[in-house]
DNA sequence: CACCAGGCAAGTA
DNA sequence: TACTTGCATGGT
């Protein structure tokens, strides 16, 4: 009986800081929206385009990128069938304005054997894989990491992951939002545990908080005077 | 000139 | 396990 009231107490003092949370998270979107504005970001024309655009884009300016991807698209090798059969150096070549090109064509080698081997080949049957399923398969390649991966999720697969950087990780400690130790699983938590699963929102979300994270939160820059999260505080 | 960018894996102790 | 280093171009 006593345990029973104190168990609905617990239960009932937990969603208080759920609830807390809940608002806090989406506050932070609405300062980040209304300063910022929509995003859109749609960061290629097609899911193949942003699968390479988002190995190319590690640790790496967008812009560079962009020039990368150009490269591809001027000789029409822009596909699964043409890039998965040009020789790596080749590869490398065209992706040089990238940056690590060498590590970044043996990345994409390495993603081109996976989807051949896993989904024969073929874009639609990696795109119709469950989230989960293709989450694995992806992680499991060499030169694909969390945020990789999650990215392709996202904007290529448009399913409801969110995506973890490390502006994120920089706004979200620096007010003390979270812990400065959190890993990627930990911040992916915080957001997807708060959040409506809805893709466009993560979308959104997460330019928004590179966003901010460009303008606001540079590394050499610990602390910002105006940035749109001002006084906002973890609980 | 120095420092940074939408990471990741391998090496070291 | 926890920390360090290599990878590399182009912009500020």
């Amino acid at each position: 009986m006593r345990a029973g009231v104190t168990g609905r107490r617990w239960r009932a003092r937990e969603q208080y800081f759920i609830g807390k949370m809940q608002e806090q998270v989406e506050h932070i979107y609405k300062r980040l929206y209304d300063h910022f504005g929509p995003q859109n970001w749609w960061p290629g024309e097609t899911p193949f385009e942003v699968i390479i655009g988002a190995v190319l884009t590690q640790n790496t300016n967008w812009k560079n990128v962009e020039r990368a991807i150009g490269n591809l698209k001027g000789v029409g090798l822009l596909s699964f069938a043409r890039l998965s059969e040009l020789p790596v150096a080749l590869l490398a070549e065209y992706i040089r304005p990238a940056g690590y090109y060498n590590i970044k064509a043996g990345r994409l080698r390495n993603l081109f054997a996976m989807i051949r081997e896993t989904y024969n080949s073929s874009m639609e049957e990696m795109l119709a894989d469950s989230t989960d399923s293709l989450r694995r398969n992806l992680l499991s390649v060499k030169g694909i990491g969390p945020e990789t991966a999650d990215s392709i999720l996202l904007y290529a697969a448009n399913r409801p992951v969110f995506v973890v950087d490390t502006y994120t990780h920089r706004i979200l400690s620096r007010h003390d939002l979270i812990c400065e130790d959190f890993g990627y699983d930990e911040i992916q938590e915080f957001f997807m545990d708060h959040l409506d699963p809805d893709p466009s929102l993560f979308n959104e979300f997460h330019a928004l908080l590179v966003c901010a994270g460009k303008e606001f939160c540079k590394k050499s820059k610990p602390r910002c005077s105006d940035c749109p999260l001002k006084g906002v505080e973890g609980i």
